[in-house]
DNA sequence: TAAATATACTTAACAGTGTTAAGTTTTCAA
DNA sequence: TTGAAAACTTAACACTGTTAAGTATATTTA
């Protein structure tokens, strides 16, 4: 059975190349010039080929958005070095912000298009590393309310109010819609600014 | 000059037209599935005919965008009667929600596409009805604060900051990144839970 | 009134997209 | 060496936004 073990991670290796050569090309020419065929002809494959890979270009997406969920998970370790919860959360909040602005295209392909979820659905599959951020993010809700710092509440509710608060962030400014609000050199600081006070106010008197 | 005013009163007129069949394509069958030989198709027009009344696609989908403000700028009128300005924020808030999850495709259009954007951008025009929702959004901000009922702090901060969680749930909700923290029966409630919850907490005590 | 011009619109095409069916080449086992 | 299975490609379909060139239809001028 070597034979047919070689043949599997030759495979896989081709499925690795596809995936590389397609985040390569939307990290350097945004998510919307990625084309099967611009993938295709970087690997140097014929466009069709892809399709003996992945079902559809949905597919291919969704797995590069697996790898920007790893990307974000890996600069969240140093946390749980973090004791207080409250404090935690606000690091995590600033991870956050962080990565959706400097890896706008990941951020987009992960919380914003939806073709990765039509292909999660399509695959029957789930997150996993998507649902990990989330456990953690409730955990660390729920932590915060056990040891009295948060107004005990439904975790789900203020998990909800705090990713809803950072992803919109996030999503207006790499769409466009603060710089009405705000002129571009403040941007970041007032994100920053927002997530800290409601931070501060959240926190039990 | 008569004769000029009716000739350019004709040409508002298939402006409208084409608009008016964009709108109603989008609500029927989604955003992703307006193009522009379905529009045309539906006016009884070549295709090519909507480019002597608006510049390229995005021009379209920007005065449908507008139009989708003038929308959801019609259900705050009734705001005015709200003294509170916590009170009304809140009201606000909750109008915002029921909005988007009650037109996902114009939301879509609205704050998450970019389209609409860049065709702002070709024009150097600006937004006209959206700013006027972002001011009274500051407006109220500041009204709360001078009435001494929330920590005064930079005005832009907090708009950004409730803006920010609204946007942020809806949009999540939209583009399905909310089932997996709550089941779909309980998502509007959850939602309207979590922006009550900010209101309650940002409140002074 | 007839010719010239400007306006309104269409046809045909370009260059691109995702995707599939059918055909070809390569690899490997009997 | 032959035959089957696997890997890959070519050609095509049905779309997309957009433009250049051509055709009718009004309107203006001589």
């Amino acid at each position: 059975m070597g034979i047919v073990a070689r043949k599997e991670k030759q495979k896989q290796e081709i499925r690795s190349l596809i995936l590389e050569a397609s985040m390569k090309l939307f990290v350097e020419e945004g998510f919307s010039k990625v084309s099967v065929r611009k993938i295709a002809e970087r690997i140097q494959y014929s466009p069709t080929t892809l399709y003996l890979y992945f079902k559809d270009k949905n597919e291919i997406l969704f797995h590069c958005c697996e790898s920007g969920f790893e990307k974000m998970l890996s600069q969240n370790i140093a946390l749980t070095l973090i004791n207080d919860p409250i404090e935690r959360l606000h690091q995590m909040g600033v991870n956050y912000l962080n990565f959706g602005l400097e890896n706008p295209e990941y951020y987009d392909l992960m919380f914003i298009q939806d073709a990765p979820m039509c292909a999660l659905h399509d695959m029957g599959k789930g997150w996993s590393s998507g649902d990990q951020a989330l456990e953690a993010l409730k955990m660390v809700v729920h932590e915060a309310m056990q040891k009295g710092l948060l107004v005990s509440t439904k975790v789900e509710t203020v998990a909800m109010a705090v990713w809803g608060m950072v992803h919109g962030l996030v999503s207006l400014a790499i769409r466009q819609r603060l710089d009405k609000l705000v002129p571009a050199e403040d941007m970041e600081q007032t994100m920053h600014d927002s997530l800290d006070w409601l931070l501060k106010t959240m926190k039990k008197a």
